[in-house]
Order: structure tokens, then C-alpha cells, then sequence
DNA sequence: CATTCTTCGTCCTGCAAGTGGAGTAAGTAG
DNA sequence: CTACTTACTCCACTTGCAGGACGAAGAATG
């Protein structure tokens, strides 16, 4: 495994800089990177030694002698792997974090970590035999549960059986060559809505995910924000109605097992044999299952009580962020996950209810928005994860 | 308005350090703060020349020459000025923010900003000629409310009438002749157990004032976390009972509405007036009056009345507590505030509530105490704050 | 008391990083 | 072709700092 990594802070400004930024002439380098000329030259002839940028054509002329144009190195492959509860999805992009080949796949979490990682594998492979590609610089992985990071392995995880203390990193890290850090799939999305979506310029921001679970991933200050255990933004287990129904957890009443995709499908089963539903109920005939899908169908095609499934859902999600906006006074929020795809009653219904419940100061110039990267979020997250880790001094 | 500060960040580490360890030998100094001996000589001697630092006396021998012993200069002073809904704080410390002289009254925060912060400065007045006292180098002050900190007002402050947008650092800054700082008295509460505290080493924890309101104070990486708006914390207007009383802002169910030191009066009212607790009947006709004091004597005498609303309201606060654990993840979380005086049964409540509610992840390490400084954690807290602007490098 | 050892503080030299000016290369404008 | 602009390189100089040498001050030992 060579890791071929900035060797100090300076270069590990420019290399960002460029991934960030695209390619740029030496001058334009300088006017972000406070550096002179001089040094700048010097690390940047270091930078192409190692292979890490490389210089690629003329720029325009600004009226004088025409600039160099300097770039990530277009050799530089970074791996971004998104476990789901339900899916798998694997990304292969370039230095600059555009994703140059992706694959998902429907797969249960719960067949356990070499069953998952296994096909996980098996799509890297395929991807990289389809596209010629050379080795890779690292890899980031996101799991749906919490993560010890600085281990790189799950710590019991709620919803993944079989995967509890497994050498995650290790595992891919020996398999793949490269390094690799794995983090929670929530904080990854928040990474990539971060890197490349809404979130880019937001400096302190919730990423919250309404998908088979409920997740919140935080942003202080640029950074991910893990917690003490590493289990910060846990939000699907907080309770929310005393009164509630029993989740998987065994507490009472948490906000996952009220609204989430699995307690969506629950209620559409519950709807369709009841009668409450008639375009549910046709749905489970014909399909013989439903899922939140089939919700959001049923709620578009004027179905009353799909549409009250969602009010309700929207207004529980609400009224829970709206203590997080209070308690955390964030400047933007960040809706995604599977359910954001159910559209904008449900993001009409949060809003609302968030705006209503929390006091004006923290919500005058607060944005509530739907993810901008929908499915790809994590794995570019992932992606620009490990990157972070190879561009920096080390 | 003649301001000494360290020139430099090395300068500002020593400060820092000798403030926060005492007085100590150069070459402990050395220990601590990275540098070499001769570099630390040098910003020692500049530090010494600009009257920050003094050396005084010579250190027990450890088997060779004896040490010189540095401090930080004993002429400095700094102010702490903590302003609740009911009371006003002022402290004097020295360069380690050792209280020298303290003075507390009774004053509500209504009577406006230049009633209270006049009666302020008459308190440091009389410290000040009480104690013989020099110049002082930075006040730092709280007050019970949303501040902009960049610009020392308050804004939209709910129970503070009279003071919104008002200049409350140019006023004292002018009248002191010194930089001063203001920020939320739940933030420099939470600074104080933070620097002098039971909060001393942990870098990642909650401060909760159970006082006339409801509060929270976020400290993040060791620095307190304000939020876009500087309203971070604002714990006292989540919604917790959408069935609840109108709360004095507007909203419905208000942890506030539900329990603080005035919900908390107004039920000992009800319960003295209705018959249900005789034992505050009979301090009503006493005095006249109630207070959140009555009902812990009430609960201590065992009246079942009074006991029952100070576990009720214990089971409100640990239930929202254990939504922020779960959301944050702390390291620890502080009870302050009058009402964490009501004694042990409150504690109890939020304690068994709390960690009964979490997830074992976020809970498994995490010790929710007591406040140590009780009243006075606001003054440290607000001295620490500008000493840390005064000895920062600039 | 003299000697030796330890620790402390200062002086000084040398290294390493980095700045900014001079000089060169390569373009545009007229 | 000349004048001017911009880009890049080389180099001398400055700055910051580390660490060795050395003297000062005290303890331990004989």
C-alpha cells in the first residue's frame, strides 16, 4: 500500500484547494493560499514529484505571459462506499470528487458484514474492470449505524446484527490496498451535501435523514461533529410521544417508530386492511407488499388517508426539529434520505411545524431544504472523507 | 484606555497557562508549552516588560539551582458582571481569576439597562474602593437573554423589556475604561464550571440553568458554541406538551411554562390555595408570597404535594434532556442554576429520566452532576471570558 | 571546606522556512 | 518593433527557533 500523501500543511492547502476548486493558474493558487510566489513554486514542484497535481496546458492571457494551469493529478481514484439498511452503493471518482462510476444495489444489512462488504467488493470490481481504472488513493465507507471513527468499526448497531465490533476498516483496508476511514452513513451524506450540494456553504448545518431509520448528522464549524462516543445525531431513538408504540429499541415512543420508512409501511399495511385506504389496499393486492413508495403514490394521487400519514409524519419530524433548531441554532437544515423523495407536502408539513414551534431568533434566516444529491449524497461524502484524510499533512 | 495584550501566540499560551495553573518555574512552563528554553526566555522577559507577568521569588530547590518562580502580574484585575432575571452579580478576580471581592442584590432585570447596569456599576464602585483596588484590564459580563456577542447587545430579548438592541458594551466600556465582553449568562455560567468547576476537563458538555428560565449553555472542543444567531441553548422554549400552558412568549408547552423557578412559584400558589399542600398554605400566610425555595423546603418537610411537583418537573427535564444527549452526545452535563439548589430528589428525577430514555451508547460514560460554583459559576464565567480575549495575542 | 553533581538560566551559533526583489520568459497592444 | 503586462525563477536576506556551551546556584559527599 503506497500512500503517496501531502508532506506539509502548505501542501495539504493547495491539494484542497485544487480538489475544491477545479484546476487553477499558479497566481490564482497564491491569491487564496497565502504563500509567496516562491514558496508556492517550491511546494507545488514537490506536489508534482509525488505525483499528487500535475500541470496540464496554458491558461488564457490576462494581458501578459500566459499562466500554467495546475490540477488534481487525473490518475488520483477515490472509493466511496454507502451501506444502507436496504442498499448498497459504491462510487469511484477522481481527485476532484466527481463521480466517474457508480452502482447500487438493493441489499439487506442484516445478512451480515461479509455477505454486504462481500458484494460491496464485487461492485468496486466491476466498476473498475468497466472503466479501466487505475489503483486507488483511499476509501470512505458509511455505515447505517454508530461508528467508533478512530477504530473504524461499528459499535453496537441497533439495526445491523453480525456487525457489531467487526474490523470494518481493517477488513477493506487489507482487501482494497488503500486506506480507509468508516463513519456513520448519516454524517457521510452531511459530508457530501457539504462538498458538493446545498450545504456548500454552510458552516453549521443539521443533516437530517428520513429513511428506513432516522438519522442527524451535525456540521460545527466545517467540521463533522461525532460526539463524545461517536453516536452524536442519534435523533430516531429520542422520544417523542410517551404514549407512543414500542420500538425495535424497546423504549417507548421514539420518533423512529412513529415516522420513518419502516413505520411507514407499517402504518400503509395497517391502512390498506383496514379499508382506511383503497388505493393502498389495490397496491398491496397487486404488489403484495408496500412501502413508503407506495405512501407517497397513494398521498399524490389524493388518497386521504396516505395524506394524513404524511401530515402527521411531517409534523412529528417538525416539532422535533424545531427543539434541535432551538437547542442548536443551526443556518441551515437539510432534509434527505429515502422519505425526502415522498415531496413537498411532507417538506411543507416540517417546515410549518418547525417555523410555528421555534422561537423567530434562531429561525429568521433559517433555510429548511431538501438534499440536493438525493442518493449519490453519501458516497460522495465517503468519498470526500477520505480524501480529507490523504490531503492532509501526514 | 491604555490595553496591554500578548504580542504573540507563544505569549498568550504561557498566560493562558499561568492562569489557569498558578505560578510556576520557567522550566515547568517549558514542559507544558513547547518551545525552547531560550524562546520561552525571551517571550517570558517581553511578557515580564510589559507588566503581564512577574517573576517572584525562587522556587524549593529540586537538587540544583532554584527556579525563579513566574506569575501572572498580581496588579491585574478583571471584572465579572453576571446579570439575571432577579439578581445582580459582581465580581472582582485577580490575573488567575482567584474571586477577591464579591457583591450580589436583588434587582429586576425590568427595571431597564440603565437602571440595572447603573446599580452594577455602583456595586463595582464600592468593591472597588472597598479593596484599594487598581485599574482593571477587561470586564466580562451575562446577561439573562440572546446577545449578539460581536456586538454586545441584546437582541430580542424576551424578558428583558427596555434593553433590545441596546449598546451594553460601548456603555460599559466607556464607563469602565476597559474592553469588555457580554455573551448570555447561561454561556458564562457554563465558562465558569467550565474554568474553576466540576466541567474543568471535559471539552465537550451541556450546562443547564434551572433558574427563573430555562437554559442550556453548548460547550463544543472546549470553546462555548454561540450558533448562527447567538441563540444556541435556548432550551427553555422547546415545545414538551402540546396540551400544556401558554408559555409568556407566545407558544404553547414550553419547558419553560412547564418548569422554572416561576412555573414553579405559580403552582406552589395553586397548591397552597386549592388545599392540596398545607405546608406552603401556611408559608403563604407566613409571607406573603411563594418561592421556588418554599416548595424544596415543602418537599424536605414532606409534603407530598410539593414533592410530586418537583418530580414531575425533574421527569419534563430529563425527558428533554435525554433528546439533546441523544442529539449531542456530551461528556458530561452540568445542572445549574437557583433551582438546583431544590436539593437531591430533583437531580434524582432528571438523572433516573434521562439515562432511562437514551441510548445506552450515549448515556453508557455520562455523569449528569451537580454545579459546584453555584452562584458564582456566572462571575468566573465572565471574567474567564474577557480574560481570554485580554490574553489571546493581538 | 573542597569537590562533584544537578538543575537553572543565558548567550550564541546554526539551521530551516519563507519573504520579496531582481531578473527572465512569454504574452498583448499599438 | 517598442512599450507594457503578466508569469515564473533565482537568490539574498530576514525571521524564528532549536539546541549546545557555559556560567550561576544550590545539594550531596567526603
Amino acid at each position: 500500500m503506497t500512500v503517496v500523501r501531502p508532506e506539509n500543511v502548505h501542501q495539504a492547502r493547495v491539494l484542497r484547494h485544487l480538489r475544491d476548486g477545479g484546476p487553477r493558474s499558479r497566481a490564482e493558487i497564491g491569491d487564496t493560499v497565502a504563500l509567496s510566489r516562491s514558496k508556492l513554486a517550491v511546494e507545488i514542484d514537490r506536489l508534482v514529484a509525488r505525483s499528487l497535481v500535475e500541470t496540464s496546458g496554458l491558461a488564457e492571457s490576462r494581458g501578459g505571459r500566459r499562466s500554467s494551469i495546475v490540477r488534481v493529478s487525473p490518475q488520483i481514484r477515490f472509493l466511496g462506499i454507502d451501506i444502507g439498511a436496504t442498499s448498497v452503493a459504491v462510487a469511484i471518482t477522481d481527485g476532484e470528487l466527481n463521480v466517474l462510476a457508480y452502482a447500487v444495489e438493493a441489499m439487506d444489512v442484516r445478512k451480515g458484514p461479509d455477505a454486504v462488504l462481500g458484494r460491496a467488493l464485487d461492485l468496486v470490481t466491476k466498476l473498475r474492470s468497466e472503466n479501466a481504472m487505475q489503483s486507488l488513493v483511499g476509501a470512505g465507507v458509511g455505515v447505517p449505524g454508530p461508528v467508533s471513527f478512530s477504530e473504524g468499526i461499528p459499535v453496537s448497531p441497533p439495526i445491523m446484527p453480525g456487525w457489531n465490533q467487526f474490523p470494518v476498516r481493517e477488513t477493506l483496508s487489507a482487501e482494497l490496498g488503500c486506506p480507509v476511514l468508516v463513519d456513520n452513513d448519516v454524517n457521510i451524506m452531511a459530508l457530501g451535501e457539504k462538498h458538493a450540494g446545498i450545504a456548500k456553504s454552510a458552516d453549521d448545518f443539521l443533516f437530517v435523514k428520513l429513511g428506513t431509520g432516522v438519522g442527524c448528522g451535525l456540521v460545527i464549524g466545517g467540521n463533522l461533529y461525532r460526539g463524545v462516543s461517536g453516536c452524536a445525531g442519534d435523533i430516531g431513538h429520542i422520544c417523542v410521544d410517551e404514549n407512543g408504540p414500542t420500538c425495535a429499541c424497546g423504549h417507548v415512543g421514539c420518533l423512529e417508530a412513529l415516522f420513518s420508512g419502516a413505520a411507514l409501511s407499517r402504518d400503509a399495511l395497517v391502512a390498506a386492511r383496514s379499508g382506511r385506504s383503497e388505493f393502498l389496499a389495490r397496491r398491496l393486492e397487486e404488489a403484495g407488499t408496500l412501502t413508503a413508495a407506495d405512501v407517497a403514490d397513494a398521498a399524490e394521487a389524493g388518497d386521504a388517508a396516505a395524506h394524513a400519514m404524511i401530515r402527521e409524519g411531517g409534523r412529528r419530524v417538525g416539532l422535533m426539529l424545531a427543539s434541535l433548531i432551538s437547542f442548536f441554532n443551526p443556518g441551515l437544515v437539510v432534509i434527505g434520505g429515502g422519505l425526502a423523495r415522498i415531496g413537498h407536502s411532507l417538506l411543507a408539513e416540517i417546515r410549518s411545524t418547525a417555523y410555528r414551534t421555534s422561537l423567530p431568533l434562531a429561525t429568521g434566516n433559517l433555510p429548511i431544504v431538501l438534499s440536493e444529491l438525493g442518493d449519490r449524497a453519501g458516497v460522495i461524502g465517503a468519498a470526500r472523507l477520505i480524501s480529507d484524510h490523504v490531503f492532509s499533512a501526514g
